[in-house]
DNA sequence: TTGGGTTTTGACCGGATGGTAAGCAGTTGC
DNA sequence: GCAACTGCTTACCATCCGGTCAAAACCCAA
């Protein structure tokens, strides 16, 4: 199905889209059948089927949307800004997605999680040719001392591990943390704490 | 159906439980079937039912076996060793984890990610219990100066999330790798830096 | 109002999947 | 060698699920 055209195209599509997010995000791409994600959207099942051609378009959909976002905060690390608050600020960012968007963040998990195939093409195209630019930026602030000499993939990893585990084991974390807690302001502070300490040259 | 006590059933329980973990873990419980894990065990589905009830009763069986040796490399960590060498020792042990047992982390990923209904008990007794034990001892050494203030309970949750991610995302963690890389061997070197860093009073 | 397109639905299909029944085969203890 | 139990298989069932189809309902311009 070409994109949508007229209003109710437009507003079904995302309806579909938004209640796909839900399912899927939870239930991964197996786990979640057409029932449900109609029953979530208020449309019919061979409704959501006269505006996506099958179960994996939806899928699909919903993933092409995900890698763009997904890698804006890292796209926005300034070559010529200062080293370490550049760095720090791309963790907030992803921080902030992990709290603001963490139905995104566990369909994204999900699927690397089972192997990742219908992501391989864009990570390895896009994603690594990404990291690898921004290594080459990180590894010029190394060589002029202005940040920790460190690999620099291995830190990109570190910031994503370390704030998509706050979406990803949300359950967990609320779980072990128990009441009274804000996981996303204790996450904040002690991620800040670690990585000054860590890029200090 | 009870504990095995035959040879035979010792066997074949066994031979269903490591095919289970295979298929399981990297397609999730609703992504397995009981035909796959059959193929994989090289026993027929009836038969598999002969020794477990159901698949719910196999990935039962399974999260139960895990949890044990899930929680052992924190059990292990020493409240009266040399603070900074014990929470380096525990990290140590969890990556050693996350390369020697990577099914099982995905085991446990894919059912935490996913609501972790069926581990929620575990994650609210057993596993709070231990965070808090070791929480207590952190801050002990916190407070003799001994290793640097900080929030003990993310520093767990940091420990987690850096180790497994290698195990969770090893599919994008090779891919942005690229070929002629030890993806565990370089953690176990940024991790180590990492740490030194974080923990030094 | 009418006619043509768009949107929605109820009924249905075929294959996959978890699980069962009933009897056959193997093993063990005597 | 034989009974009795354990282990295993073939055939089958009921349900779920992705997907189809034909027709109904809706919308809107002329």
């Amino acid at each position: 199905m070409p994109r949508p055209r007229t209003r109710i195209q437009q507003k079904n599509s995302e309806t579909i889209l938004e209640a796909a997010l839900e399912v899927f995000s939870a239930q991964g791409f197996r786990g979640a059948t057409l029932d449900q994600i109609a029953e979530v959207a208020g449309l019919s099942k061979p409704n959501l089927l006269y505006y996506f051609s099958s179960k994996e378009a939806i899928h699909q959909a919903l993933l092409a949307d995900l890698l763009d976002t997904w890698l804006d905060p890292l796209r926005a690390m300034n070559p010529v800004g200062e080293p370490v608050a550049e760095v720090m600020a791309y963790m907030r960012r992803k921080l902030e997605m992990s709290r603001d968007f963490p139905r995104e963040s566990r369909l994204f998990a999900n699927e690397v999680l089972q192997g990742g195939h219908r992501l391989r093409e864009a990570i390895e195209g896009e994603l690594k040719a990404l990291v690898e630019e921004k290594a080459v930026v990180l590894r010029r602030w190394m060589d002029e001392g202005r940040i920790a000499r460190l690999d620099p993939v291995h830190l990109l990893f570190s910031i994503w591990a370390l704030t998509q585990h706050y979406a990803d084991f949300d359950m967990q974390v609320r779980a072990v943390l128990g009441e009274g807690h804000d996981p996303y302001a204790e996450a904040g502070d002690f991620l800040e704490t670690l990585y000054t300490r860590l890029l200090r040259p």
